[in-house]
DNA sequence: CCATTTTTATGCAGCCTGTATGTAACCGGC
DNA sequence: GCCGGTTACATACAGGCTGCATAAAAATGG
């Protein structure tokens, strides 16, 4: 670290530490359990820094959970790339189990799942998720009803109910994991044309 | 009112006035943007009483919670009771319309969607539910599993998927509501045997 | 009718949020 | 290389909220 910042360096770097810190305390305390006091404390900074990057407290959260749905983003991107294509709907069911094991983390399943919803809202939520998540699972369910391998169906709501059974799936205990996953294989292949 | 009351009178009393007026603004402003302040003076009491009947705001907003439960169970079995029952796979169905049509009001939205998960806890919330809603889905999917008509699967943990279906499904803007119930039937048949 | 328990009210300590104000660091032009 | 202006950060403060402790009032039971 050079003893003179540029101002563009100083700025992203209190900003990635607040951001670090807030995701680490959220994922361990919850949204409501953790103080602006104590993000500062962990990230080095004082509050004021914090109030003057992010609006407020949910604004700080959004940034954390934007950069959560990134990294899930990544993961799934990226397990899908490790395997080959033998069709549009084993590579939604391939994306749905990448989500899940994505969400392993109790962290992430606290931020993205128990607080997420409350602190942002439900629109604000698919916004972001539309943005980010579900547009991929849009485009493999729009795939299998081009080809005929697939009912002709409502995408978007049918990528939303796909969305919300894997949230759930990753919030059931760890032993069940693999009997919500069998489940959900099965309701995606009662799709099949 | 008779000017003296039975202390069972006075209890049960300030409570329901505590719990109705919770409800209210629970819903119109969720639970982080209400006050024990203002739901005490909503309920014509002092805080002192809302925290002699409760321990804390989160205990009151459980108290919120399940008599909410308590409505929409009552509904969808109302809405049961005036069908002819022309299969189990159908009465399942029928059911997660019925709870649909239970959740068009906004602030039981916002209480038992948005803000339930959060301040209860993956593993509280779903011990509630499986108390008061999901049992009827477990036995309407057992009983068609019996009869050979659906496919032998988990059926807690697809109970589960179900009400997350439904659950996403009530938050959809109204005009998609149609596409929803379409896409939740669709996958809801594609279970038979 | 009095002692006791239950219900309700009041006052207080500590914390938190958001803002307003002050200071320090950087930047661009001369 | 200095200097006005802007951006980044720190400090101080006001208001509100939660939960508890203590006090008053109401009911119960003997």
């Amino acid at each position: 670290m050079r003893a003179t910042r540029t101002q563009a360096e100083r700025r992203e770097q209190t900003r990635r530490a607040l951001v670090a810190a807030a995701r680490q305390l959220f994922a361990d305390k919850g949204f409501a359990g953790t103080s602006t006091p104590e993000i500062a404390e962990a990230a080095g900074v004082t509050r004021g820094a914090l109030y003057h990057h992010f609006a407020d407290k949910a604004a700080l959260f959004i940034a954390v959970v934007e950069e959560e749905h990134l990294l899930i983003a990544m993961a799934i991107n990226s397990a899908a790339a490790g395997e080959d294509e033998p069709g549009p709907i084993k590579a939604v069911l391939g994306s749905c189990n990448a989500f899940l094991d994505a969400m392993a983390d109790p962290g992430r399943r606290r931020i993205m799942l128990m607080d997420a919803p409350a602190v942002l809202g439900s629109q604000t939520l698919s916004r972001i998720e539309s943005q980010y998540g579900l547009s991929a699972t849009v485009r493999g369910l729009g795939e299998a009803m081009e080809l005929g391998v697939m009912r002709r169906l409502p995408i978007a709501p049918l990528a939303q109910l796909l969305r919300a059974m894997v949230d759930r799936a990753a919030q059931a205990p760890e032993e069940e994991q693999a009997d919500y996953r069998k489940a959900i294989k099965a309701l995606v292949r009662g799709l099949k044309a």
